[in-house]
Parts: structure tokens; C-alpha cells; sequence
DNA sequence: AAATCGTGGCG
DNA sequence: TCGCCAAGATT
């Protein structure tokens, strides 16, 4: 072992986060049968998500849902509402989706091998490899963006993301030991409390006597990145439709942005304003607009709202054809019903304009 | 294989 | 304020 790798996992040892879904350094692993569960849960909340989001949405799923069987056996609804603000909901989709082929193709159990575990629902490279090392002690390589933030930093590698993971790869496959579920969470810990993204704290890194970029004007300037294509503002419509105390809502088609999730009926999204049709004939009002930030473009959501004495008779080509399970739900059940956080303003800036639905 | 897919926090 | 970013996977 290096001295690099003994100087990181000395610093881990005096540092590491505790945290629910992970073993202390040093630790042999746990043997309680639901541990790969609750690694797997983890890992997947965690994909481009920070630890912080993460925690209360751990917290009730492992509680709801102590196993994978369990998890297996939930109805959709139910785990897709419990995901609602978590973001990148494909990730609920393939969380049920892998935890019904855990149970229907490997008797319960997840496999322990990284080549199995990738051919899963939503387990992906890094995610196969964090798996068989945190769940399972296997010797795997670890790559997320903490772990290539910091290798790249140690040996400068100038090329930019992602052309540079073959390199990172191979720094790796030298450094990492035995231990390598130690290993992999000692890079994450340090990447999250001292090699940050902006302004590392190169003078108290374990590392920074083997670090080529601490020896530079600007540690910084790792890792290279491609830079980022502008984002477009779109535009688009929700209406909120109110009868008799209730609010009509949709469930959006599985594919696609914000798919599968509950939802207020709403025009598709277009980069020039719209003038959308209502999908009811009344006196509509509009409310205003709420604005929301996705990965790649900036929405700008007008709310228009209609009261009607009693609930209309719907047809598909109503709510833009996806008249997909409508329910109606009452107002004062809107803020728990399961909305992604982009409906959620729609709703909040709706009941602040109709206080007689408050 | 570049594009798609959420959200909240932070400097 | 606003761009950047966080334990990526999928197509």
C-alpha cells in the first residue's frame, strides 16, 4: 500500500461521516440479511443527489419498507409519492422495477457480483461497483464525481470529463487496497469536507504532499470540464381546476420529464409563449406564473384556475390526451399528495390566490 | 454518444 | 443573484 493510501485511510479513520446506510472504517461488515437493501437504497437516492436531501427520504422508505421484498410488494403509487421531491424520478421507477427482479430472479437476495448487479434496473456503473464493495466487501473501483475530482487533482490530469475516466480508472486500479469499501468512502468523505469543488483546503489535506494540483497556482482548476451549453427558458400552462373542495389531478405519462408522477393537468412546454386552449370551457383565471429551474431549461409556469359547481365529465382529449388516472383530491390533501416540487409551487401560488380554498 | 432527467444549497 | 454542483443511468 502506498503511503498515499495509508495517509487517506488514517485520515478516514478520524473522520469519516456516520452515517445509516454505511459501515464505521475499519469495521467488519454487517450481517444482518436486509444490510445489501439498505445499501442499494442508499445508493441509488444518492445519484446526483446530496447526503443531506437524501436522509429523511432514507429514513422513510427503510421504515415503510424494511426490506426489498417489502419494497417489491408496494403498489407504484405509493412508492412514487414517497419519492416526490427527491428529483430524477426515473430512479423510483427503477427502484421498484429492481427490487420486483431481486425478488422474481434471485430468490430476495441481491447478487453480490458487480457484472450481475449492473444488469439491474438503474445500477449503473458506479453504482454496481459501490455496491459490491459497501454491501459485500468485494474489490471493486469506485468511480463517482468525488472520487474523479480527486484524482484528478492528485495527478493533474488535464483532460477534460468524461474523456478522462480511462486515466482516473488507472490511477485507481494502483491505488485502490483490499479494502477497497474504505477506500472508495475515505475519497468521498474527503472530496465532501476538504477537496471541495471551490476552494479546497489543500493546507490540511492528507493527501496534498503527493498532490500535484495543490503545488499549483489554482488547485481548483480540477477536474477540466466541457463547458456547459446555455439553458432556454420554456414556457407552459397548469391549471388548477377546482369542484366542490376538490382538485383535479393527473398522473403524467411514464416516460419523460417528471414521468409517472402525480400531477396538476398542464400544456406541453414550448420555447415561445403559448396560448394553450384550457381543456374546459369557463372563466378562467390566471393567477400568474411560478418559475422552476430543471437541469437543462428554465420554466416559466403560468397558473390558471377555474372553480365549477360540480365535477365535469372528462374526455381523454380533455387534458391533452393524457387523461391518465384523473383523481380528484381534496385541497386541503394537495400540499401530501405526492406532487413534484414543480407542482407544488403551482399549487402554493394557487391557494394564495383563492384563500376561499385555503 | 450527446441529450435527457430534479432539486436545493452554496459561494 | 445565479451559475455550479451532488454517491449517474439511460437511450
Amino acid at each position: 500500500m502506498t503511503h498515499t493510501v495509508s495517509n487517506l485511510l488514517n485520515w478516514y479513520r478520524g473522520n469519516a461521516r456516520a452515517l445509516p446506510w454505511r459501515n464505521p472504517p475499519g469495521e467488519a461488515l454487517p450481517t444482518d440479511p436486509d444490510w445489501p437493501y439498505r445499501v442499494w437504497l442508499s445508493e441509488i437516492m444518492l445519484q446526483q443527489t446530496t447526503v443531506a436531501a437524501v436522509k429523511a427520504y432514507f429514513a422513510a422508505f427503510t421504515a415503510r419498507w424494511p426490506t426489498v421484498a417489502a419494497l417489491a410488494a408496494a403498489d407504484d403509487a405509493d412508492v412514487m409519492q414517497a419519492w416526490a421531491g427527491l428529483g430524477y424520478y426515473a430512479r423510483a421507477r427503477n427502484l421498484l422495477a429492481c427490487a420486483r427482479a431481486v425478488v422474481a430472479d434471485h430468490g430476495g437476495r441481491f447478487p453480490s457480483d458487480e457484472d450481475a448487479l449492473r444488469t439491474l434496473p438503474g445500477i449503473g456503473p458506479y453504482t454496481s461497483a459501490a455496491i459490491a464493495a459497501f454491501a459485500f466487501g468485494r474489490h471493486a473501483i469506485v468511480i463517482d464525481g468525488n472520487v474523479e475530482r480527486v484524482v484528478t487533482r492528485l495527478d493533474a490530469i488535464d483532460t477534460p470529463l468524461p474523456a478522462a475516466r480511462p486515466q482516473i480508472r488507472g490511477a485507481l486500479e494502483t491505488l485502490t487496497p483490499q479494502n477497497a469499501s474504505d477506500f472508495a468512502q475515505a475519497l468521498m468523505d474527503l472530496a465532501t469536507s476538504i477537496c471541495t469543488p471551490r476552494n479546497p483546503r489543500c493546507l490540511i489535506c492528507p493527501l496534498s504532499p503527493d498532490c500535484r494540483a495543490a503545488r499549483s497556482p489554482n488547485p481548483a482548476d480540477w477536474p477540466r470540464k466541457a463547458p456547459k451549453r446555455p439553458r432556454p427558458t420554456r414556457r407552459g400552462t397548469a391549471w388548477w381546476i377546482e369542484a366542490q373542495g376538490q382538485i383535479l389531478t393527473i398522473v403524467r405519462p411514464a416516460k419523460g420529464l417528471l414521468g409517472g408522477m402525480r400531477a396538476l393537468p398542464s400544456s406541453d412546454w414550448h420555447d415561445t409563449e403559448p396560448a394553450p386552449a384550457p381543456p374546459l370551457p369557463g372563466n378562467w383565471q390566471n393567477l400568474g406564473a411560478i418559475s422552476h429551474g430543471f437541469t437543462h431549461f428554465e420554466l416559466i409556469l403560468s397558473v390558471h384556475a377555474l372553480s365549477l359547481p360540480q365535477k365535469p365529465q372528462l374526455a381523454r382529449a380533455d387534458l391533452s390526451g393524457a387523461l391518465l388516472e384523473a383523481a380528484w383530491v381534496n385541497v386541503e390533501d394537495i400540499p401530501g399528495a405526492g406532487l413534484p416540487t414543480l407542482f407544488k409551487k403551482a399549487a402554493v401560488l394557487a391557494r394564495a390566490h383563492l384563500p376561499e380554498a385555503a
